[in-house]
RNA sequence: GGGCUCGUAGCUCAGUUGGUUAGAGCGCACGCCUGAUAAGCGUGAGGUCGGAAGUUCGACUCUUCCCGGGCCCA
């Protein structure tokens, strides 16, 4: 056979033509289509367009610049950017400008550990040089990698919160905080890293599992306080045995700061008697723990007596001897047995050890007793000299063995063992935290302001009802928090950050604290010289050079007798300053639109943001929240580099490119866990191909068509043309409400259906014998080119949010569009056509493509007996007593059901019931078109032909 | 241990106010086409809806408990 011969009427055929590529080769083509978007300066383009249209607010939560990113950054990144994208092209002014949280502690620790011993000779000026010098570093980097996303952004100008002009926004915040009376300095037990010598803000602890001593300790009873147990019953007269009070803890390393042992007023506490190494003892404890601590420390077996119940509140007064500190170190009450609320019979012995500097509880529960705040550790987790000597410069988290022994010796020690149990770490030195008391700088959270009466946890529990929360338990969950939480802690005692802005007299009174309004003017005076100078001047320039010689120094103050404190501010802060610290610059509306983070951040940077807005502007950042999880392994477990189940980023977007990795996070139901691997995100490449060869075909068979002139109008339509751009309006309306409701998910699984049933399945299938058999130029064709053109402009506008690279690709591909832009970002979303009554269609066709799968399975059965190959071949006979459907199908027309199945011939007649029949066709084959035609051969010129194509060939036209 | 949250086919998702044999696409198996071709089409097999009680005439849907994840905290 001849080639000539090979393929027949293959060149009288109008097959798809497009310089639109099957591969996709994602990572060649990207780089460059992010290059030709950086030549175009698309994101200025995009808000030039934009100008004067409504804003949409994103502001971006500034990652921390170190590292390179991860999938956490993918996913809230891609979510960002397909909102930005989405909300642009609904018609919105959306800028979107990036920010880096470029302060604290990580970075210092990298710094000093890359500086080694070089650190020792640096000052804290150079130290910040080199501190500043690795942010920028990172911020460089992870701009470059986001923007290998294909996000738009203001990457040219992002904010960076070691920026003088974002510092200065952080200190008029503060000025507020101040100027409201919010701001105090206490000595309070907080959260100490030994290992960076600093405190720590809740968010900066993480929790790890511990193995700590667990063990149970007498204290005894004084010998003035003996005659009053003896009254109370629990101690017998003639005895000679020694009472005690029994506490336990798992810190034994705090006995040392013990001013006291606490009891619930209305629990009840029994004495047992007992005899342990050859003494006797009658030892305190609250009644429902009597059995759980008889067998902890094993003395149900040896025999014992127990008393009367007595109240806790009749223990109240009595005193005790320090079980190895011979005087009371402070200058205030200690020893004795005072009250509290919070103690329980969970565990212990319902008696509490009490060391005022070393819990919060115990700190409250001490300055309700008038105990001195006791905190005998330093700044490297070592004892201070007010220890007995055997613990002298010990360090606390070494200590516990040494003092268990010192105690056993001494017979106090009733039980020890060993228990694991989780406890916070320092997210930095991985050690275990301490709580020590230390003077900090403290926001208030209880603290009423005066202009409103209420205090901070007030107004935040009421504002968060004023903001949207997605999904709705995000507001449960950070009104749990803002209940529960403690007072901020504010103060670092590190190097690189903000410093807080106070000045001390020789007497120690700082100028924040002496009266509100004051504290406020110097901060805002501060705030005006960082602005200008930058936060280093604090470390450099003197007191008189930051507030101006001219300040007003309130009475007790003078310039001579003024220095400055050199704690800096928790990073926490400076980021939840950032809807003012860039709004400011930027003229945006406070509350902005939408914040969009991790869950984690309800209690990090959403409630970090929440609270200074409230002290400040007194209202909420943010109109809505919108929170995402976390990826976890296929298994659904946590991932981790150490477990192996780790994915990294970057290879991933090496891998795929970054359509692929916008496709999957656009897949995922971001609101749970996402499960994440590289086969799970290898797996959306079958998802994409689909998506772009829909496009492919949809652009090949439209390549000739010009809407204007050809365009066929939706009541000249085709029937089955009409189903498509029926399904198109509903395509619009249902992907243009999961994008209004966030649904990314939905968004992609309704364009990738309809990608592949109605268009793949159905409707393409279906059309080829029309767009490739009829005349280039017929009405039967161009109304299939006039739904299909709509189709692909409306997909690749869809789609253009979420797969921003390969839709923009497409929208240069067409050679006309609905909108004369240059970029498809530049487009708006695609409007329903409101002429089109899509929905009263619905059932008639539901019920015409539930035939059609009838005759399909009957086709199947055909085909598995080697009866026909293609449906072409058969001829299908329908017989029903339903008069519905044989009026449908007549309505549409046997010969248009037909194609709808792409068989050559259906007959329909009523019967008993519905049959579906189908056999080889009777008739001839048309060599040109392929189905079987009685008309084949009618013509003699082309014998092999049927009566259209014979038509088609003889009038052909060139194409 | 506490707060919030999740658990529907191998994967990603639907399942309306509780109501007939739980759906879709992908993947898989088998087959077809070779005029979308490193494409396209069809058919089919996959689920005791995490488990157990309970409420109800009836529960994937409501209640309780349990198991297993995740985030945050103690």
């Amino acid at each position: 056979m001849s080639d000539d011969k090979k393929k027949g009427y293959r060149d009288t055929l109008n097959l798809p033509k497009t310089g639109f590529s099957m591969k996709a080769n994602l990572v060649q083509r990207e780089p460059a289509q992010r290059k030709s978007w950086a030549q175009m300066d698309i994101y200025s383009r995009i808000l030039d367009n934009r100008k004067g249209a409504l804003s949409y607010i994103l502001h971006d939560g500034p990652p921390y610049a170190n590292g390179d990113i991860h999938m956490g950054h993918v996913i809230n990144k891609v979510l960002k950017d397909i909102v930005v994208k989405y909300k642009t092209m609904a018609g919105f002014c959306a800028p979107y400008v990036p920010g880096w949280d470029c302060h604290g502690l990580p970075i210092e620790v990298k710094v000093m550990a890359e500086l080694g011993d070089r650190a020792k000779e640096m000052d804290k000026l150079q130290i910040r040089t080199q501190c500043k010098k690795y942010a920028s570093k990172y911020v460089k980097l992870q701009s470059k990698q986001f923007q290998s996303l294909g996000i738009f952004g203001d990457f040219e100008n992002p904010y960076l919160t070691l920026k003088p002009q974002y510092e200065k926004g952080i200190l008029e915040i503060f000025a507020e905080l101040v100027g409201n009376g919010l701001v105090y300095k206490q000595l309070k037990p907080i959260h100490w890293s030994v290992g960076c010598q600093t405190a720590l803000a809740d968010a900066e602890l993480e929790y790890q599992d511990i193995s700590s001593p667990s063990i149970f300790v007498n204290f005894p009873v004084a010998a003035e306080s003996v005659d009053k147990l003896v009254e109370l019953g629990l101690v017998d007269k003639s005895s000679d045995t020694k009472p005690c009070f029994m506490i336990w803890t798992t810190t034994p390393w705090t006995l040392a700061a013990n001013l006291a042992v606490a009891v619930h007023p209305r629990l009840e506490y029994v004495s047992v008697g007992y005899e342990k190494d050859g003494r006797k003892f009658t030892s305190i404890i609250v009644a429902d723990r009597l059995e759980a601590v008889l067998a902890a420390a094993g003395l149900e077996k040896a025999g014992y007596t127990v008393s009367e119940r007595i109240r806790g509140s009749q223990l109240e007064g009595l005193r005790y001897v320090h079980p190895f500190i011979e005087s009371n170190p402070t200058d205030k009450e200690a020893y004795m047995v005072i009250s509290a609320e919070f103690v329980t019979t969970e565990d212990g012995t319902g008696i509490v050890h009490i060391a005022p500097g070393h819990g919060v509880e115990d700190y409250v529960a001490g300055r309700q007793n008038g105990l001195a705040v006791y905190s005998p550790v330093k700044d490297d987790g070592c004892y201070d000299d007010t220890v007995p000597e055997w613990l002298r410069g010990k360090n606390v988290l070494d200590v516990d063995k040494d003092v268990n022994s010192r105690l056993r010796a001494d017979g106090y020690l009733v039980h020890d063992e060993k228990m694991l149990h989780s406890y916070p770490h320092c997210w930095r030195s991985k050690m275990p935290v301490i709580f020590r008391a230390t003077e900090q700088w403290f926001i208030s959270v209880d603290t009423p302001i005066r202009r409103t009466g209420k205090s901070l946890r007030q107004m935040a529990l009421e504002a968060v009802n004023g903001v949207q929360w997605v999904p709705g338990w995000g507001k449960k969950r950070i009104e749990g928090m803002l209940e529960s939480r403690p007072d901020w802690c504010i103060s670092r005692q590190r190097s690189w950050g903000l410093a807080i802005p106070s000045f001390v007299n020789g007497k120690g009174y700082s100028l924040l604290t002496v009266d509100p309004a004051v504290g406020k003017k110097v901060v805002l005076a501060v705030a005006e010289h960082i602005g200008n100078k930058g936060s280093d001047s604090w470390f450099t320039a003197s007191p008189k050079e930051i507030l101006g010689a001219d300040f007003d120094l309130p009475q007790g103050f003078s310039w001579d007798d003024l220095h400055k404190e050199e704690n800096i501010f928790d990073v926490w802060f400076e980021s939840g300053c950032s809807w003012h610290s860039v709004a400011a610059g930027a003229g945006w509306p406070i509350p902005v639109d939408l914040y969009l983070e991790g869950s984690d951040q309800h209690r990090g940077w959403f409630q970090l943001s929440l609270l200074p807005a409230l002290g400040s502007a007194g209202k909420a950042p943010f109109k809505t929240v919108l929170t995402h999880g976390f990826t976890v392994d296929e298994k659904g477990m946590k991932q981790s580099k150490s477990a192996g189940n780790y994915v990294n980023a970057l290879d991933e977007i090496h891998k795929y490119g970054a359509d692929i990795l916008r496709l999957w996070v656009a897949s995922v139901n971001y609101q749970e866990d996402m499960r994440c691997s590289d086969e799970l995100i290898g797996r959306l490449q079958d998802a994409y191909r689909k998506i772009r060869n829909t496009l492919r075909y949809l652009l090949g068979n439209t390549d000739d068509f010009v809407p204007v002139s050809m365009k066929v109008s939706y009541e000249d339509m085709f029937e089955i043309d009409r189903w498509a751009m029926q399904q198109l309006q509903k395509l619009i309306v249902r992907v243009g409400d999961a994008y209004e409701s966030f649904a990314f998910h939905r968004v992609f699984s309704l364009i990738y259906n309809f990608c592949t049933v109605e268009m793949s399945s159905i409707y393409m299938d279906v059309l080829k014998d029309r767009l490739y058999c009829d005349a280039a130029d017929s009405k039967s064709r161009r109304s299939a080119q006039t739904a299909m053109h709509r189709i692909l402009d409306a997909l690749v506008q869809m789609l253009a949010p979420v797969l921003a690279h390969t839709a923009e690709e497409a929208w240069s591909a067409m050679k006309h569009k609905s909108e004369d832009v240059q970029s498809v970002h530049l487009a708006t979303m695609p409007k329903v056509d409101e002429s089109i009554d899509w929905q009263s269609e619905e059932a008639k066709w539901d019920k015409v493509m539930g035939l059609r799968d009838e005759v399909l399975r009957e086709l199947e059965g055909l085909r598995q007996a080697q009866k026909i190959a293609s449906n072409q071949e058969s001829a299908v006979s329908i017989t029903t007593d339903n008069e519905e459907l044989i009026s449908l199908v007549s309505d549409l027309g046997v010969e248009t059901f037909a194609a709808l199945c792409i068989v050559s011939e259906v007959k329909l007649q009523s019967g008993d019931c519905l049959k579906v029949a189908a056999d080889k066709s009777s008739h001839a084959k048309c060599q040109r078109c392929w189905n079987y035609r009685p008309s084949v051969g009618a013509v003699g010129t082309y014998p092999d032909l049927c009566r259209r194509c014979v038509d088609v060939v003889s009038d052909k036209k060139p194409v």
